[in-house]
DNA sequence: CCGTAAATAT
DNA sequence: TATATTTACG
């Protein structure tokens, strides 16, 4: 019927690359406590500035696994969050359909529904995003655009058109779709969790992936500096995939906070 | 909670 | 040093 309607519908889902693109990046934030817990290995770990496409995890089977730990996830520094182009494709796609008048840190954290992602993570993020916006119209609007290396993250991803000229649509006209066609997510949201419950092995074999492995996520920026004895349990995991569980219910519900099943945390 | 600026880590 | 991400403020 409604021309208009099924082609947003149907253009997010061909924008999406395909659900196991998604599913890698669920699972690609993991519980950063979980991270922790395994704790990286020395200090010294090469990182290639000049060409990282994809994230290797640099993993020790360092950890200490306790039946003591709770939920510490709420007062333990996180890891330093790495931005990777699949992360920052979710990102500018949550933010493409919402709308840059609806495109708020939290409402971007919700839809993207990556574990483990903090709504400062993403106002730090969309901080940035919006400097290069700016940055981009201001001087690559010819030819002759002279793209910093930290551009390389956002042009990664393809900017939506309507993100650099405002012509009063696209953000006003059609609000926020009532459902959010991100299936994929809802499918994989068990296998999802079960690959978390994993990430023991995950990290563990990290290091030796021969060939494609199954994604190159977990990209974990690893503190080397104190908290080395950091314990951690798999009900941390559990309490903090729940976010993701359920992030199309609190779309629909259209509200500001709500959760329909437990919190999470902030809030 | 959002946006911006300063602080800090890599 | 420069840059990416975090933390502090209004």
């Amino acid at each position: 019927m409604r021309e208009e309607d099924s082609n947003w519908f149907a253009k997010w889902e061909e924008e999406l690359p395909s659900p196991e693109e998604l599913i890698p990046l669920s699972q690609s934030l993991i519980t950063p406590d979980l991270a922790i817990a395994f704790d990286l290995r020395s200090p010294n770990q090469p990182q290639p500035q000049t060409t990282p496409p994809p994230q290797q995890t640099n993993s020790s089977a360092e950890f200490a696994v306790d039946s003591s730990g709770d939920e510490p996830a709420r007062t333990l520094k996180r890891p330093r969050l790495v931005w990777t182009p699949q992360l920052h494709k979710r990102f500018v796609d949550a933010v493409a359909h919402l709308g840059i008048k609806n495109a708020v840190p939290k409402t971007i954290m919700q839809l993207m529904s990556v574990d483990g992602l903090t709504r400062e993570n993403v106002a730090s993020h969309l901080q940035k995003y919006r400097l290069y916006l700016k940055r981009m119209q201001s001087g690559g609007g010819g030819g002759g655009n002279v793209v910093g290396e930290s551009d390389h993250l956002f042009a990664s991803s393809p900017v939506p058109t309507h993100f650099l000229h405002p012509t009063g649509r696209q953000s006003s006209d059609h609000f926020i779709p009532s459902f959010v066609p991100i299936a994929s997510l809802q499918h994989h949201q068990p296998q999802f969790l079960h690959r978390q419950l994993s990430a023991v092995n995950f990290a563990s074999q990290a290091n030796n992936n021969n060939g494609k492995a199954m994604d190159q996520s977990l990209f974990l920026a690893r503190q080397s500096q104190q908290q080395q004895q950091q314990v951690l349990t798999r009900p941390a995991s559990l309490h903090l995939h729940s976010q993701v569980a359920n992030y199309a219910d609190d779309l629909e519900q259209g509200a500001n906070t709500v959760l329909t099943l437990f919190p999470t945390r902030e809030n």
